[in-house]
DNA sequence: CTCAAGCTGTGCGTAAATGCTAGACATTTG
DNA sequence: CAAATGTCTAGCATTTACGCACAGCTTGAG
């Protein structure tokens, strides 16, 4: 039985068609029905029935899909042992973190860069939450009030928020409670913040006129007057017209954590970025 | 990283040589060198010394085993859980049985392959312990006096083993006591009875002068007089001409245990194997 | 209903991995 | 001290696996 194979059969359990597994694994999609084949060969069961939309497991693919992750939590765990043994300050080091507005680090990793310029920085800000077990970072920054676990969580600030809106609104409506405007919230599912879910923790009754999945779309949008919003006041542009609602009273916000894998703190490159992180953050989200 | 270069790491682990690997994986050698090489390339590390006398595993190599024994383990209970769900009773059944000549099945495995045509019966009579995890065989007959765990032990019967010697001898001793006479031993790393350790443990001052490895020997020695030795009645020729000290007084022996594999249970070869041996073993035993 | 998009299955040319053989080196044996 | 054994390295022929391109099919939108 070829170990690869369950590599293979993983990847088409997960997307569910031999294309999305062929996309993940980087192949051509006749190699993993290939691979498929043989495997189910091997075991002398059908793994996945083919339907007209895809693949879909069965009994004895469902029972194998959890013993082959057992086997690829192994190998993982192998890889990150091995990368922390790396002692290179050169190659790469991949930092995933929100592609909200709401922060900006690029300075600090312009600096970090300069600093150690053999290492190639490669900043993750488009997927979904990347999974640091399985090697898809070597860092991640996120935005959460408290730290996952299995992971070692280094605070690197705090974030706050403020509710804003134009001044126009705020003149027209005239009025300090937020559940008197209509709002605009920062919404989707490479959102790390459920501002909708703390906002409405506090004022039920809130009428929600726009969701948009970009933080620049809800900042267009305050300004523009569609509504009241989240915004991060160290990210408002110098000559903002926006105006806050009381902002010492609506302080929202999150925490602003730095996450490594504890199989890789020993890795050079990891070490280095996050004390880099470390000592300049604190600065940083003073300044702006 | 390739999943399947940990099977060949661990087989070069184990043999301490790359063609011993190769033996062991039925590839050339010269694929375990270049798999190995690419494996130590992906990790970063070399995984042997490569000395004048074979590989040894470095300090990281030695990591690495133990991690790689543990995904082989998981493929092992993989394979072994969808081998349990072979219906079929035709293809082959793998039984693994001491090579001693103190016991012989070959009747009942001449009925059983009667009574199953379809069914390949390999008996691995040569091989120290074979480990049913592994599956490096489907079925397991052993002389142990406590079946071991982990293990479904199904109990065959009893071997008695009495001590006998040659006329001769026993009348030019002219003794009963075990101890006043020249031992000849069954003894190396494929016999399962450490008969040795159980003679000294009663009669500490018992003389061997003979170790054989072969049952066969130790009774052609008993035969020709080097001394005497335990033999088991179930097997002894109808016209020999053996004399046994006391029987009742001097019986040792041990359990005759039929172990399989857990996971093993629901394959068809294995529970007709399994039921046939039982029903006839308690009549053969009773026979001999 | 038609068309476009996406996925799967198949045949073919190419690229990669494998097996084989020979040679270098060290260790063991006579 | 030399022969013999066993091991690793290197180069070449072969087999195997892969990517590509095309065809058939289903799904969903206009």
């Amino acid at each position: 039985m070829n170990w690869d194979h369950l590599e293979y059969f993983l990847a088409v359990a997960r997307a569910g068609s031999l294309s999305g597994a062929a996309k993940q694994l980087d192949v051509n999609h006749s190699t993993v029905a290939r691979r498929l084949e043989k495997l189910e060969q091997q075991l002398g069961s059908k793994l996945f029935h083919r339907l007209s939309n895809g693949y879909q497991l069965t009994e004895y693919g469902f029972k194998l899909q959890q013993q082959a992750v057992a086997v690829e939590d192994q190998i993982n765990q192998i890889q990150r042992v091995f990368k922390s043994h790396d002692s290179e300050l050169s190659g790469s080091l991949c930092v995933t973190k929100p592609s909200s507005g709401a922060l900006n680090l690029q300075p600090i990793f312009a600096d970090f860069l300069r600093q150690y310029p053999e290492i190639d920085l490669h900043i993750d800000a488009v997927s979904q939450f990347s999974d640091l077990s399985r090697l898809e970072a070597d860092v991640a920054i996120r935005f959460v009030c408290t730290a996952p676990e299995g992971l070692v969580a280094d605070k690197l600030g705090f974030m706050p928020m403020y509710i804003y809106g134009s001044s126009e609104l705020i003149k027209q409506v005239n009025s300090q409670s937020p559940e008197d405007y209509p709002w605009v919230i920062h919404h989707g599912r490479n959102v790390q913040i459920d501002s909708e879910a703390d906002l409405l923790a506090r004022y039920p009754d809130t009428k929600i006129v726009m969701r948009t999945s970009s933080y620049n779309e809800v900042y267009e949008a305050i300004c523009s007057g569609v509504g009241v919003g989240f915004l991060s006041p160290l990210r408002l542009p110098p000559s903002h017209t926006l105006q806050a609602l009381a902002p010492e009273r609506f302080s929202f916000g999150s925490n602003i954590w730095l996450l490594t894998h504890p199989d890789l703190l020993d890795n050079a490159r990891v070490k280095v970025f996050k004390e880099f992180l470390l000592s300049r953050a604190a600065k940083l989200l003073v300044q702006q």
